[in-house]
DNA sequence: GATGAATGAGTCTTCATTCAT
DNA sequence: GATGAATGAAGACTCATTCAT
């Protein structure tokens, strides 16, 4: 049992140990020594715990991806009012910079290695999670009177997730300073288009109300 | 096999031949032999060309940033209507398949290789002249009196090419079956909701006046 | 075949071995390959315990200098009589052959690879010492009323490191045969013609007095 | 005949473009391309003219002893002293400093390439012939009544010879700065030394008197 | 359980040499 | 006579993976 516990511990240590090593070196240049150095252990420890460089890859992105959706979830839900969900919800959508570890190993692995089915899976099966966040902030907002939309949400829903990816992957890339801020303003605005809810705006301060208040 | 060509035209077939490779093992993953064998020549073949991998990947990604915009261009220029244009150019913005060269080439050169300012100030160009190209597309539309734009003309521009990026980046990672008709869908029906024109629909048949006649 | 030694004495197994192998093959020739070889393991290990082939010569270069001016220094101690240190001296300081494995190693280093600061003032380093050596048995041979020196000793001993150097490199290159007789006797009649001393012969049979008697 | 000509002119054009191009990059560094790019002709012609790199080399080898040994013999015979003859044949023996074209060419090669028999036959040969030199400006020293010599003459010479290859090699190697002025003064040390002559300083001013005067 | 010494396959790069023109 | 495009052999270096301890 204990030993259960340690080897799962460990296991857990080389997976967060990893990610580290891959947001310094990106996913498709990370070597085996790069992990164990982040780790503190030997480059053969990552063998006994993991059959072989990919395997590990694709844990961490596994691992990552429930992280990032979980954190998102908890941002939304958060918030009562559906605009301040839906503001809460672009932003955690988007890196802080390029080092932003999480969402740097979630653009990065999608992309930057091989070519690899299962991994476009994880990463379509994110998207739609996203996609469907999104769905229900809409819905609630539709309800709550703020949003009055023209367009099936669905398709709306998957517009905003696809503006944010573009821009979150400029950040991550580089490919543009000042992107954060740009980024909100052109979500927010096409928001504003589609919601006719002119209150999406970058500076709107959040209602205090908490939904769903900790038990 | 065959033998003393000149400079210019073995570049090119070299240039042509990495673009292909590339799109086979992705630009992360050519190795220098498989583009000396697409090419038909020896691998010291390549390096009597080009100074090294980097330096020919680097040609190979200029060329294609060229080519892409140049193509892009032609097309909207073919049309008079300005829906014509802005459907032609979401269109042509779009990759047909996974398959597609050129597109796949540019966005996972951008992505898949080391971090490179440089390369990073090429992409941030590219961009920045899709959106020119959308602006001065709004701004027709808005002339011939078919768009209605409230949002800034830069902002919708810079929306449309973003959708347009991360829709592009799903069907090159095959992220979705199907993503090519979905994503015309979505980005038209962004540019319905932005413009108020109706006649934004994938289906539109395109007024035949060609703009600028042959001279 | 032999696994799991420990660090240092691989380490130093390998040293000797790039010793042997430059030996063979000459400083700026030897490939990684043969001194793998001549250690009898792979290639890949000789970088698992070296930077590169750059930083291996380099350590092989600076051991070799070490050794050599011990060994000497040894040879000179070994002897009470001023006249028998120099002649010790001059010996030690001559190759037996062009096979001579630690001086063909010294002098070819210093001159086959590529120009390096860092070597050349290694290099200049070790002749200095040398030439210490020198001042030293010349002013015990004066003190003990050998010697009758007129020019400054240090210039005597520059001259007699000088003529060592160049007869030395004429026996490592086979630019003579015979090459060691002839040089120490051309060494010792600079040496007599500057100290006045005439028992100063290849074939002065040392006095047998240990200088610093075991303790 | 006229063709005759232009193949021997340009063969003697490769030559200095060679020796050129071995004192910049070392005569185990030069490439046939540096060779080429020196002489202004393409990198085939190099081998139009010779059979390969090893042919070249072994000629400017050839050709600059010839040259190094010519103008020392010049530079002797231009003085009707002993004394005058046997600084300035020193002085000759020295390289300005490590750029010193023709020395180092000679020095180099004869060191910095794989041993082969018959360029040690050649340095052995170019040494022979200036011991030869200086034992005919030691005689006539002697004759003049300037020089009072109790070794072998033979044995001074090569002496001096032998002091004049390391200083001159560590010259070259750049093994130490001012080195020139030291050698200088080191040799003659040992010249005043053996032949008695107090008048064999560096700063010695030649007597004007021409030997042989031109015809 | 964990280590780290050792490996060898995989790649890029250099460059003398060849030879069609 | 001369060129320079093209080659291919050679060699250094990287790194995931194995396995004796």
């Amino acid at each position: 049992m204990a030993r259960q516990k340690n080897q799962a511990a460990r296991r857990a240590e080389l997976l967060a140990a990893a990610a580290k090593a891959i947001s310094e070196h990106g996913p498709g240049k990370v070597r085996v020594a790069d992990i164990a150095e982040a780790a503190g252990v030997a480059k053969g420890s990552v063998h006994y715990y993991f059959k072989d460089l990919d395997d590990l890859l694709e844990q961490v992105y596994r691992e990552a991806g429930e992280r990032y959706f979980t954190q998102r979830l908890d941002e939304v839900t958060r918030h009562a009012d559906a605009r301040d969900k839906l503001i809460a919800c672009i932003r955690m959508g988007l890196p802080d910079g390029p080092e932003d570890q999480l969402t740097g190993l979630l653009y990065r692995t999608g992309v930057e290695l091989p070519y690899n089915p299962l991994r476009a899976a994880l990463a379509e099966g994110l998207t739609d999670r996203q996609v469907g966040v999104y769905v229900g902030v809409l819905e609630v907002g539709r309800a709550q009177g703020h949003f009055r939309i023209a367009e099936p949400v669905q398709d709306v829903a998957a517009n905003l997730v696809a503006l944010e990816d573009t821009y979150a992957s400029r950040i991550i890339y580089r490919r543009a300073p000042g992107m954060l801020d740009r980024a909100m303003a052109l979500i927010l605005g096409y928001a504003r288009a589609v919601t006719g809810c002119p209150g999406l705006t970058p500076d709107r301060i959040p209602d205090p109300t908490e939904e769903d208040p900790a038990p």
